[in-house]
DNA sequence: TTGTACGCGTTATCAG
DNA sequence: CTGATAACGCGTACAA
């Protein structure tokens, strides 16, 4: 209990006869302060049970040690993998994450930059919502000259740096692997092509159609929220075509779509991969549960949140100018399991 | 580029010709101060861009308007709908969630509580770590007064106030479910029992055997940390039996774990729910893509979170003082589907 | 290498 | 209802 009032520099600098200004510098280990002196300092103030007073430090620095993370969702497999992968680059750096989600709504992570703003953060790291349209509302950052890092939903901006997956290799690669099983009538689940990622995937998948001379056909691309329900949807909207008109394979943007699109055929009866071959996108949990197991893209987001943060962190620290270049790409492997295996074509 | 100093509260004091006193107190829509006096201050407050510091409020309040959050893991499907619902709970208060998670680590667990305390949350909410055996490192909030509420892994703790489901309740139920579907040899896949999730699940079901007139075998008892391989590995020790002393039925204490355990024994041949019924614990999405469908315990975490945050809050703006009652239980519903349905005994 | 003195932007106290 | 003025705890020119 000898805790009862706080402990500042002030009593560490009495108990030691010095003054503040000296136990300042010494607490933040400034080599203009004699070594012993420093290790008086730091014994003191263990001893005495201090802690720095963040917002006085802050108000002075101008600095808090706080990084805002904007997302769209927090209840994602992927999103929550980038956030423990922030949170484990960020924390030994003494870096703090302040979260906040859009719940894919331009509008909420519009109001969730200004909160980051106003809370001061060091800096930003955002993936962008489903439909935000542009970068107004970072602006405040950009003026102030504050880092802001774009992660998979990216958006090309010449003073921050992105870091993204190949979406394009990724899905041009599934694709053709689709192809390669024999399938010639590929079907595409997308996303709001506003977002680089579901416009890559969109593109991917194009170009591999056109460099294996298969037509695209507008009648199978569908376009939507990705969720179960338009995994459901899709698959009804498969099943009302007439049987020659059905695709042989479906590619989805992600396995959420895909997965609940499969179980919808399999429940009409439909074979997979037989009838129907399948290939997803971010191999969540999900896709290995699914029977057959479902070929998807499996990419790290602990890595992508590490990254992120790490360049970020540099940054601050003006360890790196990585800011020259504006685009870091991360691998994105193809994970092929038992739905394509089966495939007898 | 009106922006290129801070605007403080005296930009708006000279501009009103008022003192910046009455600025502050306006700001704060402190009824003290003259209702057109407020409408001017926040106008001006408007048209001069001013953003108030957090850090000299927070300095001289001693409020951060902050609210940590401990967490064994963040990406868990669980976990991340928590969050979610802390997160919309808090944001229209004007409340931020500082996040950390202990990796299921005790010693992490401890160190993160350092990191929130020296930051200055004005409340912390936690979920302990799997291995977490006293509370010695929150003695530094009790000892402050600053709240803590415990949310799914709990600890009494008599100043503190928990957000728990009725764990005993669910398992209890959902036990006595596979019963009635004719099964009495009925395994238990449980977790450590220092948590009260887990004890708690082992505490029904053996509640429910004893109910039933079933006996409780050790053998039939499995505790481990309830992952994708400890799923598998609970498969493999099925096997392993002899057919005449195998479970005909398995209560996993997540669904992980049962869904894992499922995936092996039907590569083995074994029929579900024919041979071996299952039930789980969680809801998590995995379970409604298994087939078949998992018989499971829906809570939500998004309730769950929001009610944590809520209750927190109230105590902090002195609204309620919940704190009399020490213990906030949420239903669990019991989720019945295919699994059990198609159960032919 | 150390000390003095001031200011960061608020809020709290006390008068008026 | 409003205004002066003094903290809050720390960082940093400047001086010694």
């Amino acid at each position: 209990m000898p805790e009862e009032r706080e402990i500042t520099i002030y009593d560490i600098a009495r108990h030691l006869k010095i003054s503040a200004a000296t136990v300042s510098r010494g607490l933040q280990n400034n080599p203009v302060v004699n070594k012993s002196t420093r290790k008086k300092i730091a014994e003191a103030a263990k001893l005495l049970g201090y802690r720095s007073n963040t917002f006085a430090s802050s108000l002075r620095s101008r600095q808090t040690h706080t990084i805002g993370v904007l997302v769209p969702r927090l209840n994602s497999h992927f999103m929550s993998s980038v956030l423990a992968g922030m949170e484990n680059a960020a924390s030994p750096h003494g870096y703090n994450l302040i979260i906040a989600q859009s719940q894919e709504n331009a509008e909420k992570e519009k109001a969730n930059a200004v909160t980051m703003f106003n809370k001061r953060v060091d800096g930003l790291l955002i993936s962008l919502a489903y439909n935000t349209e542009n970068l107004q509302h970072l602006e405040p950052f950009f003026k102030r000259k504050i880092p802001v890092v774009f992660f998979d939903r990216v958006d090309l901006h010449k003073e921050s740096i992105s870091v993204v997956i190949d979406n394009f290799g990724a899905a041009y690669k599934i694709t053709q692997h689709l192809v390669e099983q024999g399938c010639h009538r590929i079907m595409h689940l997308g996303g709001n092509v506003l977002r680089n990622v579901y416009k890559d995937r969109l593109a991917g998948y194009q170009q591999a159609l056109k460099d294996s001379g298969l037509p695209f056909l507008e009648k199978l691309h569908i376009s939507g929220p990705l969720s179960e329900g338009a995994g459901t949807d899709a698959a009804r909207y498969i099943l009302d075509l007439a049987p020659e008109d059905r695709p042989d394979a479906v590619f989805s943007a992600n396995d959420t779509a895909a997965v609940h699109c499969m179980m919808t055929l399999k429940s009409a009866d439909l074979r997979i991969p037989e009838d129907i071959a399948f290939a997803g996108f971010n191999n969540d949990p999900i896709s290995k549960v699914i029977d057959p197991n479902l070929t998807t893209v499996d990419y790290s987001g602990d890595t992508m949140g590490n990254i992120a943060v790490t360049n970020l962190i540099n940054h601050l620290k003006g360890i790196s100018n990585l800011y020259t270049t504006n685009s870091i790409t991360l691998r994105a492997d193809m994970v092929v399991r038992a739905s394509s295996l089966k495939q007898i074509k």
